[in-house]
DNA sequence: TGAAAATATGCCTCGGTCGGCATATGTTGG
DNA sequence: CCAACATATGCCGACCGAGGCATATTTTCA
């Protein structure tokens, strides 16, 4: 019980429910489309989403519609920050070996 | 075989792991130490990580010293970039309220 | 009220993963 | 070459998660 948000990201099926509801609320029935999964583990992953508090079900008529929770998206954003600047030298040192090859000019390719 | 980024992520150790490798290269036993696992786990978490393209082995004398290679993480990066409006939206709202409770002032804690 | 729509839940199986443990592999110094 | 150190790998048992499938639950509408 309770799936913590780096178990909730692992699966690929549900970061691409994330996905989905980025561009807005969806009822499951438009999810299980969209998905092309069985509508049982489309409710699955909702379930686990819901847990990580990724998203809210919103009851509208005999539809639940789910909608996006970005904020524990926050604390991914935040174990990521430190790493920044890591590939930021990487990507420094990068350019500057790019830089100095195209002033040597030569065959492209 | 071939652990992917999210799943490398997933485990608590593993991203402990990375965490203690931001501060520079470990040998194999000095990440057992900091990190209170099993010898053999910390290298099977190693493993997986290499897999992923987190970390990068060297060979120094009879030890192998493992460093962080943090591109792999640009991936989590673009992927969650587009959410980080989201959240935005909601902490300006958020620190609107707060500000609208600043003005009425009140009682602390 | 009763049927159908929309969704959730329960059960089963399977493959994968984690930890514990023993052991293999490789490296160094004597 | 041998002993020790450092690390990796293999095997095991337990468990968790995912998909498939049937079914329960809730809601609507005729």
């Amino acid at each position: 019980m309770s799936t913590t948000l780096y178990d909730a990201l692992a699966d690929t099926t549900r970061r691409r429910i994330l996905d989905l509801l980025r561009q807005g609320e969806l009822p499951v029935n438009d999810l299980v489309a969209a998905l092309g999964v069985a509508q049982p583990n489309v409710s699955k992953h909702l379930r686990a989403l819901t847990e990580a508090g990724l998203v809210r079900a919103r009851p509208e008529g005999r539809r639940r519609v789910y909608a996006l929770r970005p904020e524990p998206l926050r604390e991914l954003d935040v174990w990521l920050a430190p790493y920044r600047r890591f590939w930021a030298e990487r990507l420094d040192a990068l350019e500057a070996r790019l830089d100095a090859m195209d002033d040597m000019k030569g065959s492209e390719d």
